[in-house]
RNA sequence: GCCCUCGUAGCUCAGUUGGAUAGAGCGACCGCCUCCUAAGCGGUAGGCCACAGGUUCGAAUCCUGUCGGGGGCACCA
């Protein structure tokens, strides 16, 4: 619809550029946007006040111009219209929009998907989390977000990797096995500290006891670097199969989990950092190897290799980014939380030093997610481990609350969310609202079986009998299904799409209060039928890509 | 101190390459079920778009500064 609109138009105003109406040299992209007010028509373009400078002329004069242009060769417009100080408004024809009801039916999953993204291949990394603990209820934001936005991507024609980010080395693993040795040893009554720095939680004492259970005690033996060694490949292989049995009853898949360690072991790392050092970006100072991010926009160099002779986790992330890229990807793209931003400089520094684009990293920073009960805050401490995980949240109020809810706003703002709010099925809960219009349909369409009323065909249906303004209204937001999965997509937005699912049902719900659906005027039964299979439609489809379910009853 | 981000209705937030009279949900108030699901619909009230300058035909939007909330400034991950 609004490329058709953006056709047009740019084709009126090469067309009064060559028959020598509008002089000029320059022409910018014409941008056809929705009217403020629906008084003003369903679209509008203001190109006209665009090139009044240009062009030297009047903005309305131009509007009148291209609006004449216009009028002649559309069948779609129903009415061009000018209106001051330039704005030319565009009026769908009421033929073409019942007509479109059919092309959604006929669609049907397919409807709304497009090729804004021209089949470009995109990574997303998101998630990434520690195996060295449950999820947090922020993580679940990001695999909302994550996963959602590679749904919207994929409809919008880009091809898509979901990539988890295993962090599987160093220190943190390391005190996390000491960590469970000691809890292992402790259950055996045998008096061996906590790490000062290690942890706390009382999963870890959880993990120890499986093994305990499972193996007894013949670990309590060995020398404890060994022991540690295999209680920290033990604990990591349960933390990351938990984190994944979390994730698919939220139902987010990742195609691929990378493994930090995996690096290291292959030798990666040292690679890139000589490749680093022969292109010139690499100086040691202070004992230690720096990379000259500075040369790149980043406020001070980084270090790659501590005086120790141990790899920084930035080394490792620049291998990892390098891999990326090797692997063929056009854009990378990263969810991280608020926390990491001061990391977003320096690794596109990295990226930039490595050769590649840094536009080409796109890194999306997410801020956290602050839980409430009944209006009060609840704290949380990584330290003590007393925290609300992400599968209790889950546990509560289930996938389809947490999913919406998180991508009810954008990234940029925090989600205050009440686990009480949430848990209550009522107005203020956005989710059923969407669903409760799908859930209305499906007892519509089942009220019409009972009754015998055979479902239209497609196509058969009478569309000029939808003329009551509910009717065009709903359809009009059935259509913009398209433009809201490409504005998603580009805009990198999934939020937008719960947006959308509100207005959407808002708008059937307007239609169904005015506009009884099962009568016995046939005909008209027919074309509402029809009106409400599209609807359906495009409720299930909006809710499929935020990752929610769409209930037949409620 | 420096960097990032946010500041829009009582509350939570939309408003994106600068456009028309400033938008939604919740809350408040007033209405609507003989009827396909009232988890719904309609209406009313509510605004110095934090503040001050600047850019231009036009600024909530872009620039500069100030104030306020959040986050970050490691040879941690």
């Amino acid at each position: 619809m609004r490329d058709r609109l953006r056709q047009i138009t740019e084709a009126a105003v090469a067309a009064a550029i060559t028959t020598g109406q509008l002089a000029v040299q320059d022409v910018p992209p014409v941008i056809i946007d929705r009217p403020r007010d629906k008084a003003f028509g369903d679209w509008s373009a203001n190109i006209a006040m665009v090139l009044a400078k240009q062009a030297k002329k009047r903005p309305l004069e131009i509007a009148e111009l291209l609006a004449a242009l216009l009028a002649e060769n559309c069948d779609i417009v129903a009415a061009v219209e000018v209106a001051p100080p330039g704005f030319i408004n565009f009026r769908l024809a009421t033929p073409y929009l019942t007509d479109a009801v059919k092309e959604i039916i006929r669609l049907g999953p397919e409807f709304g998907k497009n090729q804004a993204g021209a089949g470009e291949r995109v990574q997303i990394e998101f998630v990434s989390a520690n195996p060295t603990g449950p999820l947090h209820v922020g993580h679940g934001r990001w695999a909302a977000v994550g996963d959602a936005l590679a749904n919207v991507m994929t409809a919008a024609g880009y091809k898509i990797e979901r990539e988890f980010y295993v962090n599987d080395f160093g220190n943190q693993m390391a005190l996390f096995g000491v960590s469970v040795a000691a809890r292992y040893a402790q259950l055996f009554g045998i008096d061996e500290a906590l790490p000062e720095q290690g942890y706390h939680g009382a999963y870890v004492t959880d993990i120890a006891q499986e093994i305990a259970d499972n193996e007894g005690e013949k670990y309590l033996k060995l020398p404890a670097a060994e022991r540690h060694d295999i209680f920290r490949r033990h604990a990591e292989e349960q933390v990351i199969e938990h984190i994944k049995r979390v994730l698919e009853s939220f139902g987010v898949v990742f195609d691929i989990w990378f493994s930090e360690r995996s690096l290291h072991e292959a030798g990666v790392i040292d690679q890139v950092i000589n490749r680093l050092r022969d292109s010139g970006h690499v100086f040691e100072q202070d004992g230690a190897v720096w990379l000259r991010t500075t040369d790149f926009g980043d406020d001070k160099d980084r270090v790659i290799i501590r005086e120790n002779g141990q790899l920084t986790y930035f080394a490792a992330d620049i291998a990892y980014h390098e891999d990326k890229f090797e692997r063929g990807f056009d854009r990378v793209i990263n969810i991280w939380g608020a926390d990491h931003h001061g990391y977003v400089a320096r690794m596109k520094a990295a990226t930039s030093a490595l050769g590649y684009d840094p536009d080409k990293l796109e890194i999306i920073i997410g801020q956290l997610v602050n839980l409430f009960r009944e209006g009060e805050p609840l704290r949380m401490s990584k330290r003590t481990g007393e925290m609300v995980t992400f599968e209790e949240l889950l546990a509560e109020v289930g996938p389809d609350v947490a999913r919406y809810l998180f991508l009810t706003r954008s990234t940029d703002s925090s989600v205050d969310f009440d686990i009480e709010l949430a848990k209550r099925q009522s107005q203020d809960n956005p989710v059923y609202y969407v669903q409760y219009a799908h859930a209305r349909i499906s007892s519509i369409l089942r009220r019409a079986a009972e009754r015998g009323v055979a479902l239209p065909v497609a196509g058969v249906a009478d569309g000029s009998l939808l003329v009551e303004p509910a009717e065009l209204e709903l359809i009009k937001h059935l259509l913009s299904l398209r433009e809201t999965i490409e504005d998603a997509a580009l805009l990198r937005a999934p939020y937008r799409l719960t947006k959308y699912a509100e207005e959407t049902a808002a708008a059937f719900h307007a239609f169904y209060v005015q506009c009884r659906v099962i009568t016995t005027d046939e005909a008209l039964t027919q074309a509402r039928l029809t009106l409400v299979q599209a609807t359906q439609i495009v409720i299930k489809n909006t809710l499929t890509l935020i990752g929610v379910s769409a209930p037949e009853r409620m």
